[in-house]
DNA sequence: GGGGCTCCTGAACGGTGTTCACCTGAACGG
DNA sequence: CCGTTCAGGTGAACACCGTTCAGGAGCCCC
C-alpha cells in the first residue's frame, strides 16, 4: 500500500485517539494501516521512536508569540485535543531538559530558567488534567470544574 | 516463606533499583522473593497498585517543615535516591491533582495554588534530571553540571 | 480434630515488542 | 528490454509480559 512514515504516525495518532495510550500497540497501529506489525519497523526503529514522532506531531503547529501565556495555553490545548496527548508528550524524551525548539523560543522572551520551569508545569498540569477528566468521564471521581482556572493561576505564579 | 505486603514492596524496590523501571516486571519481583509470579496477587490487586505502593514508600519519611524550599529539596533527594524513583512517583496516580498529604501540608504554608504548582515542578524537574543523568552515565549525552542549580532557580521562581 | 485463613504453586490465556529470511513491484540506467 | 536496486510488506517465530484460577500446604483457634 506504500505507506510513508507520515502515514504511520497518522495511523498511530488515530489509534491513540480512539483507544488510548494503553492500547496503542504496534499490532493495533499496523492493523489500522492494514499491514503486518513487522512492516512498521521498516519506517521506525522501535516503539519509543514512534511515540517521540507522535509527540512531535501533537505539539507541531503551536507557535510561540510574544503573548507567552497565550502560547502556553495553545500548547495545553494541543495536548488536550487528543486522548492521552499530554502523557505521550511527557513520556517522549524529546520534551526533556535537552534543547527543544519550544524551550528556545520561550527562553528568548522570558529567560531560560522561567522557560524550563513553566514548560515542566504546563506539561505536568495538563497531564494531570487529562487523567482527571478521563477518570471523571468513567465516573470514578467527580469532575473538578476548577482545572482550567487552576492552570491559569499556576501560570501566573511562574510568570509573575 | 510467609512474605508480607511490605516484603513485596521491599522486593519490588530492590528490583527497581537494580534493573530500572523498564525491567521491573511482576515476574522479576516474584523471582527476587523466591516465589511464583501469581503469589504476588495475593498481596496486591495488580501492578499499578504495586507501583503506587512503591511511590508512597519512596516519598515516605520526607516531612514538610516551615523551611519549604528545604522540604522540597528533601523530596527531590528521596526520589533521586533510587533508580527511576521520580518516574515511579510521577506515574503513580497517587501524586496527581487529587489530595495528597504532601500537597496539604504544603498548602498550609504557601497556599494551594503555589503548592500544586511547585509539586508539579519538583516531580517533573527531578524526573528530567534522573533521565538526563542516566543517559549521561551510559555516555549517550554529556552530563549537565547545572542540574542542581537549575532546580534551585526554578524553585525560587515559583516561591518568590 | 475440624474450620478457616494466609500464603503459595503450577499451568494456562491472550496479549506484547521485536527480529528474521524472504517476497513483491515499481523506478531507472545501459 | 533486461538487470539491478530498493522501499515496502509478509509470515513465522522468539522471549517475554500481566493476570487468572483451581488447588495444595501450613498454621492458629475454637
Amino acid at each position: 500500500m506504500a505507506n510513508t512514515l507520515d502515514d504511520v504516525v497518522d495511523g498511530a495518532l488515530r489509534v491513540l485517539d480512539e483507544f488510548g495510550l494503553e492500547f496503542c500497540s504496534m499490532r493495533r497501529v499496523a492493523g489500522a494501516l492494514g499491514v503486518q506489525p513487522s512492516a512498521l519497523y521498516h519506517h521506525v526503529a522501535n516503539k519509543q521512536t514512534l511515540l517521540s514522532l507522535m509527540a512531535a506531531r501533537i505539539v507541531a503547529g503551536v507557535e510561540v508569540t510574544d503573548d507567552v501565556a497565550g502560547s502556553l495555553l495553545r500548547l495545553r490545548d494541543a495536548m488536550l485535543a487528543i486522548r492521552d496527548g499530554a502523557e505521550v508528550v511527557a513520556t517522549a524524551a524529546a520534551f526533556r531538559l535537552e534543547v527543544s525548539v519550544f524551550e528556545e523560543a520561550l527562553a528568548d522572551r522570558v529567560g531560560l530558567d522561567v522557560a524550563r520551569t513553566v514548560l515542566i508545569f504546563v506539561v505536568g498540569h495538563t497531564q494531570a488534567t487529562q487523567l482527571h477528566r478521563q477518570a471523571a468521564e468513567v465516573g470514578a471521581i467527580a469532575l473538578d470544574p476548577d482545572l482550567d482556572a487552576s492552570f491559569d493561576r499556576g501560570l501566573a505564579i511562574i510568570l509573575r
